[in-house]
DNA sequence: TCTGGGGTCCTACATCGT
DNA sequence: TCTGACGATGTAGGACCC
């Protein structure tokens, strides 16, 4: 019998890896001593450091006793936990928590600042490991990739849980961190199968397992479905994965729109064609800050108009950093009552100055209201270019004051630039 | 108990030129 | 000359993510 050779096409294997409780498990390789303590991560503006090795002077960091850490009972001022350890989410607490919240539930938990640098460092540091074993790997912030499994060698033995074990144990041998990794035919999947075993765990998902492992879970689980999106779905009656695929996809679409209603009904089904993207430019870069106390446009003038000329200078100066310019400038304000306006412009060139981005952006916030307490003040450039390709385009000049609503008088008020 | 900072993407709407 | 369709572009806001 003749026999037609054929190419055999690998089964997609993608993975989501997901480092575990990343910005606590950073701090804690700095202080093995808090090791199974309930720990916070966030809010803090002070270095914990600087204040231990005042109190402590002369003796390593890891010899202070836990003792000496400072307490979420004791945490005043504003802000939200990054992350906690595993022995403080027993507790309940947990990211995006407010820190009054946390403090009751968890009084006893010791409360450190985010270290970025070392975040960063660990960050880079985990990823480059990953690469060498597998190229193809899709950034996803600090503490998450996604890896196309599916061409790389072993990939595909055991569904790919050989080569999972192999990046988890060469991350630990590397960092002292561990994570947890889900491999799955596509990376919507692969996504929730990482977190089917946290910490540490690995979860193999195949398209055949998506009506018993996918389908029970709640329609929150999926990536894309938030807080707004889960309330209308349960206000329909649908709470699950499953009931979600058992929906008429014209139905989704009839209460969801075209584009989310059809991919809500491929979400639930388990389809997702996304590939894994390498490279990416950043689409807009920005500046923002929650002030310690609510200012006001008229009593805090001065104030206010130091902090909106920092972040004009901040943004700059990523944007050189980079070597990145843009030409959509924009304000951002959240008043006390946290509604948020913005406000942006497109002016004739790309820039990076810090001057153009101040005046451009002074011109936006005289289009805002700002009769009410603003709490947050943002500045953000957006279209934006490789400073050398954007460098044939003319000169960046501030576009002449168009026909916007009318400024209303009080809004000159952060000053000339 | 209030809710950070840095992003992306989507939608709706206005405007403008053809 | 008027009207409408349409695509491109800019703007504002919202949802969502880490």
């Amino acid at each position: 019998m003749e026999r037609k050779s054929r190419t055999v096409t690998p089964r997609r294997r993608i993975a989501h890896l997901d480092m575990d409780a990343f910005f606590a498990s950073v701090e804690l390789l700095r202080y093995p001593q808090l090791k199974g303590l309930p720990v916070v991560i966030g809010g803090g503006r002070r270095k914990v450091d600087e204040m231990l090795v005042e109190r402590y002077a002369g003796r390593p960091l890891s010899e202070v006793p836990p003792q000496a850490f400072p307490l979420l009972k004791d945490y005043v001022g504003r802000g939200v936990i990054t992350t906690a350890t595993y022995p403080a989410r027993q507790f309940g607490v947990g990211s995006a928590m407010g820190m009054m919240k946390a403090a009751k539930l968890c009084p006893q938990a010791i409360v450190l600042p985010v270290d970025f640098d070392e975040v960063r460092r660990y960050s880079r540091t985990f990823k480059s490991v990953i690469r060498e074993i597998a190229p193809l790997v899709e950034d996803r912030g600090v503490d998450e990739v996604y890896i196309d499994f599916t061409e790389v060698p072993g990939g595909q033995r055991e569904g790919g849980r050989v080569l999972a074990r192999l990046i988890q144990k060469s991350i630990f041998e590397a960092t002292g961190l561990t994570c947890s990794i889900g491999v799955a035919p596509n990376k919507l999947i692969a996504k929730m199968a990482s977190e089917f075993d946290k910490p540490n765990g690995i979860s193999v998902v195949f398209e055949d397992d998506i009506q018993t492992r996918i389908w029970p879970l709640p329609v929150r689980k999926i990536n894309g479905i938030g807080p707004k999106a889960e309330a209308k779905l349960h206000r329909l009656h649908i709470r699950t994965i499953g009931e979600m695929a058992a929906q008429d996809v014209d139905w989704l679409v009839g209460n969801f729109g075209r584009s989310t209603g059809a991919w809500m009904h491929d979400a639930a089904w388990g389809r997702d064609d996304r590939p894994v993207v390498t490279e990416s430019e950043p689409v807009s870069m920005s500046r923002e800050t929650t002030f310690d106390r609510d200012l006001h446009a008229v009593r805090d003038r001065a104030e206010l108009g130091a902090i909106f000329t920092e972040l004009c200078q901040k943004v700059a100066a990523d944007l050189q950093r980079k070597g990145y310019v843009g030409k959509t400038i924009g304000i951002k304000l959240r008043y006390d009552d946290f509604r948020i306006a913005t406000r942006d412009q497109t002016i004739e060139g790309f820039t990076a100055d810090p001057r153009t981005i101040r005046q451009v952006a002074g011109q936006c916030l005289k289009r805002v209201p700002l009769k009410q307490p603003l709490r947050l003040l943002g500045v953000r450039v957006g279209k934006l270019a490789r400073e050398g390709d954007a460098a044939a385009a003319p000169p960046a000049a501030p576009a002449p004051a168009t026909a916007h609503r009318a400024a209303e008088p009080i809004a000159d008020l952060f000053g000339p630039a």
